[in-house]
DNA sequence: AGCGCTCGCGCAAACGCTTGCGCATCCTTG
DNA sequence: CAAGGATGCGCAAGCGTTTGCGCGAGCGCT
């Protein structure tokens, strides 16, 4: 069932049988029809791949995260797969762990199958790294969340700001010892939290304190032994900020463990939102990056780079929405709050 | 930088250039050695889609799954990841939003794609569905979760048994009135747990009772709807079994604005595990499918197809592993619980 | 009737790779 | 030293499309 097939069906050439399927010439009406019922009758199915070959394009869009089991990445995904289908592009995800070297393998494969762009959420920038082949093959290409590099259109939240947002929050509650679960060093995400948390404390004159952070590695495992570690301590903090939405998890874990009560014992406030925010009791205070609005925009900023390859790269910023929950230590007023309609209720 | 560009550069047939590549005949050391530095100095990258016009195969295997933001299918879909990149796959996911249209045209743009195979968690079985063009192309496909058609390789978790043992649960604890917010109707998961609930009131002498029973949607939102209608009956149910993991958010979001404690007004359980399962109060009992077996799964189902396109279809069922905490309003041991270490203590 | 247009379509050359076939060259052996 | 067998490689025919070029038929005009 190729376009041979179609063609002997249908009494025409190939070449007929290409242009009604691509609406690229114009065709008697009257063997349209004929064309269209020989490719009905046949079955027939077109070889996009082999039209890949001859027009040099896939109208395919590569994606590669860390982890797809991140609810934050996967809103991310979501919105990008919505918005890329509308402009009829197909999604080629892989998975990069997190590690350079899968990341790199990712790259390679995904610019083998000639994508025509790829977004990607980048584990690294090193030399060597995928970044940097990318950057060499020239593939369009735009980061989402972590700005790595201003060679590259990149879009992710602002992180430093709304981190020392969260630090003077606390300190406005009166904390002193306000501590930090810092994500996967060498993340720029990582990197821009950490400064948003010393930026943070310096605006309150409180001393920046080593034995008040720890690393959770981006991850909920990781960040319940580090807070577990970090409670052990001898002057542990009476507020934490945390870097993540899964460190959160961990996080809770470790502070129940320890029977430590939230907010009464420590405040607790978190850079992402979860799901079930608003779930467990005391609400969770979170400092929400707009998910969707990354993706689209991300997608927004390959079309664009698709369109014009020559233009010089952009990086965006969007800003982070401030949820007032109970877990800082507040009672916040319901009215006017960011919280669906679902959630207003306190259990 | 096309193979010929290399063979030129290495003074090489470019059949040379596809052997020393693809490791496929006997090449002399020397050669080899040119060949691989010409590729070096040219930045040559293998174009993988000219390479599946010829061998007809595109080591890609296509994955429609409903909603990437649930993280019952985002644990499918990075197991599947995982299984399908160590076999040196690459993955092309879309998302069917649920939608049968979306879905056929999902599958159309992959089979246009000439993936080597299908993974899809079906949204209808109807015929001009997906699935109707997918066995009329002949395209090897495994269903995964939702268990739509015997002529297809499947794997899914037993739903009815289960949903059954939850229900007994209730009733052994004293519940006489179980009420049930089920899923979408229309999926395979939806019946099949309906069936089980039915079964497990008839299994303890319980009347059916139409007015127990609400529909979901199987989402957050409508099942909160659902829910709050639920309690607004003249007769509410003492106990409630959610068919999925984002309706049971709903559902709390539900009880909680209606001012019920769980369990002590209603008790709650629900099919599918959350990964928050242990954060909130109380700690929510569930009936946990193995979603990383499952996707594993699929891919060997696939596989095995490849390899052979001949056999006859599989249907695999696997068992959901039931954790015990304490929504279900039994307080269980701690022992033995197959509850990761740090949700073993109560907040 | 002849000219030039328009209209509709077919031909065949790519696209970048794989692979069966066959030709040198060199080594082994009787 | 001739013959046969390895060994190492090039040639060219595809794979299923797209697309520039060009050709024939039909029409309106003078």
């Amino acid at each position: 069932m190729t376009m041979a097939d179609v063609a002997r069906a249908a009494g025409v050439s190939v070449s007929t049988v290409s242009h009604v399927i691509n609406d690229t010439r114009v065709v008697r009406e009257q063997t349209r029809e004929s064309v269209l019922q020989a490719i009905e009758r046949t079955g027939y199915t077109h070889n996009t791949i082999a039209r890949a070959l001859v027009t040099a394009s896939t109208r395919t869009i590569g994606l590669t995260i860390p982890v797809v089991t991140n609810p934050f990445f996967t809103d991310v995904v979501h919105a990008i797969e919505t918005e890329t289908s509308t402009a009829s592009y197909t999604l080629l995800l892989v998975d990069s762990s997190d590690d350079p070297d899968h990341e790199l393998r990712a790259v390679r494969a995904l610019h083998g199958r000639r994508v025509d762009g790829m977004i990607i959420a980048p584990t690294s920038s090193a030399p060597g790294s995928a970044l940097a082949y990318l950057a060499a093959n020239s593939v369009p290409t735009v980061l989402v969340d972590r700005l790595a590099s201003e060679d590259f259109d990149q879009v992710g939240p602002d992180n430093e700001e709304p981190t020392a947002a969260l630090v003077q929050h606390f300190a406005e509650l009166g904390h002193r010892r306000i501590g930090m679960v810092a994500g996967l060093p060498g993340l720029t995400t990582t990197k821009e939290r950490l400064r948003g948390y010393r930026l943070g404390l310096a605006r309150c004159e409180l001393p920046y304190d080593a034995g008040l952070l720890v690393q959770g590695a981006s991850q909920a495992e990781p960040a319940r032994q580090a807070v577990h570690d970090l409670l052990a301590r001898p002057n542990p903090p009476s507020a934490l900020v945390v870097a993540n939405n899964l460190m959160t998890i961990g996080a809770l874990r470790a502070l129940r463990e320890a029977g430590k009560r939230v907010p009464d014992d420590v405040g607790l406030a978190s850079f992402d939102d979860v799901e079930w925010a608003d779930l467990i009791s005391p609400r969770l205070t979170t400092m929400a990056p707009p998910r969707l609005e990354l993706g689209r925009t991300a997608v927004q900023l390959l079309m664009c780079r698709l369109a014009d390859p020559t233009r010089s790269p952009r990086t965006v910023r969007l800003e982070p929405t401030f949820i007032h929950r109970e877990s800082c230590g507040c009672n916040p007023t319901r009215a006017g709050s960011p919280e669906p309609p679902a959630a207003r209720e306190k259990p």
